[in-house]
DNA sequence: CGCAAGTTTGACGTACATCAAGTAGTGTGG
DNA sequence: CCACACTACTTGATGTACGTCAAACTTGCG
């Protein structure tokens, strides 16, 4: 179908929507199995975000589910005094907007240049609907951002500020292929809010792990895990009873 | 099918399982559709438990999907020095333990004596398969508690004590219809550990409530909300920019 | 190179945690 | 039905991790 996507909910800066689409779509998606993951190829829409600009806002009608291709994204929420809160960031192969209730709950960002395809929700329902395979993707999809946030609830509610810096380095490495080598699209502030944190103590908890020789820092968006158990450890803390 | 569940990774102090289920099983369950819920019917079983006994454990298989009848029921990870996170509390109507990986992410335990019903997850994915409705369901349950476990993620991110217990009190009367007469099954702990705060917190954000007349308590869990707009605007806050 | 935005560091304040009694419920046995 | 004990809750005094305010430093883009 190579649906051309005029909708769009999308902010004042955003670069150039509706590049035709440059396919193939599915690098770093780890497929659960590639039939499902082909037939969203078929009806996904391209398009380009700059630094800070929306791809939807709280309260936009949900019309469709993203996929970031490069770049990344965060969700958020402001409260009126400015107060923000960051849900989760995605970063290449992520899928997200899929907490589709009628409306959007938060509003989507990107944290850096993102390159994003678009996904008509009531295609891929249509698709679901279809294809059992599609169908147990989409649940797939959901638990996992469901566990994702119930983990952060977790480390927002019972964590210390070097604990959840810790969690916050462990998780991106996680998502990196267990590469200790990490790239950080982010700012500290986006971190700070992310962590429920403000951007000084997210920097003096950065500073004291250099200290501690648990990390080392080049230039504020590149950072190397020099002690990934130590780090861990400090992250989890986890057991059950 | 009327299965007689043996499994039931279930704690010492259950009460009985295994009572036959004394159908009608719905009540209080919000149906989207009469035909998916009627298919439940036939795949549950009853089971009791007393208060603090466990549902499944944090790393249990993930074999069934549970619903509330009465009574409470709190989902939480302790961590290794005994910090505790409650990620919800299940009130009856409410379905729980549909956050399936392969492992349940979390334990489940009893906040007062409950009745719950466990409906097999495989007999449920088939009947996905199957129906559409059913299907549709599922995702509408996930999403539901997706966008929850978010909005718990900005209060425990973003909140004060006090914005934090005027959230707990709001939502606690939107799932029971808007009475603002309520019934606090749970402990000022587990209140405390949902909110990420603790004992000696919620028992002074309380009295500092009852002292502005925004609620009145007769005995400790028993609260009548007197100035809802108050407690919505403190719990609140919100806006997007 | 030069400026603005982003980050780090320091001094100080505060909301909530911790420690410690006291008080009110709640269930049990006489 | 009351006495007792136990648990849950409340209140007070004090401590501290993190927030706030302010200034210096660094980085990267035009």
């Amino acid at each position: 179908m190579t649906a051309m996507l005029q909708i769009a909910p999308v902010a004042h800066d955003k670069i150039s929507a509706r590049t035709q689409a440059p396919w193939p779509v599915l690098e770093g998606g780890k497929s659960e199995s590639a039939d499902p993951m082909s037939a969203l190829q078929n009806i996904g829409s391209v398009l380009k975000f700059k630094r800070n600009a929306a791809v939807f806002n709280q309260g936009d009608p949900a019309r469709h589910v993203y996929k970031v291709i490069s770049g990344a994204i965060r969700t958020c929420r402001v409260l009126m005094d400015g107060r923000r809160q960051i849900a989760d960031f995605y970063l290449p192969g992520d899928f997200f907007g899929l907490d589709w209730q009628s409306e959007h709950g938060f509003t989507a960002e990107a944290v850096a240049d993102a390159v994003v395809i678009s996904y008509p929700r009531s295609q891929l329902e249509a698709l679901a609907e279809q294809k059992p395979a599609m169908q147990k993707l989409l649940m797939s999809m959901l638990c996992k951002g469901l566990s994702a946030t119930q983990n952060h609830v977790v480390m927002l509610g019972r964590q210390t500020a070097q604990e959840r810096l810790a969690w916050f380095l462990v998780s991106l490495m996680q998502r990196s292929d267990d590469n200790t080598d990490l790239d950080l699209p982010m700012s500290r502030l986006d971190i700070a809010d992310y962590l429920g944190l403000t951007i000084e103590t997210v920097s003096r908890g950065i500073s004291q792990f250099k200290r501690q020789h648990l990390i080392a820092v080049s230039g504020a968006h590149q950072v190397t895990l020099k002690n990934v158990e130590a780090l861990e450890a400090l992250a989890c803390g986890e057991s059950e009873i």
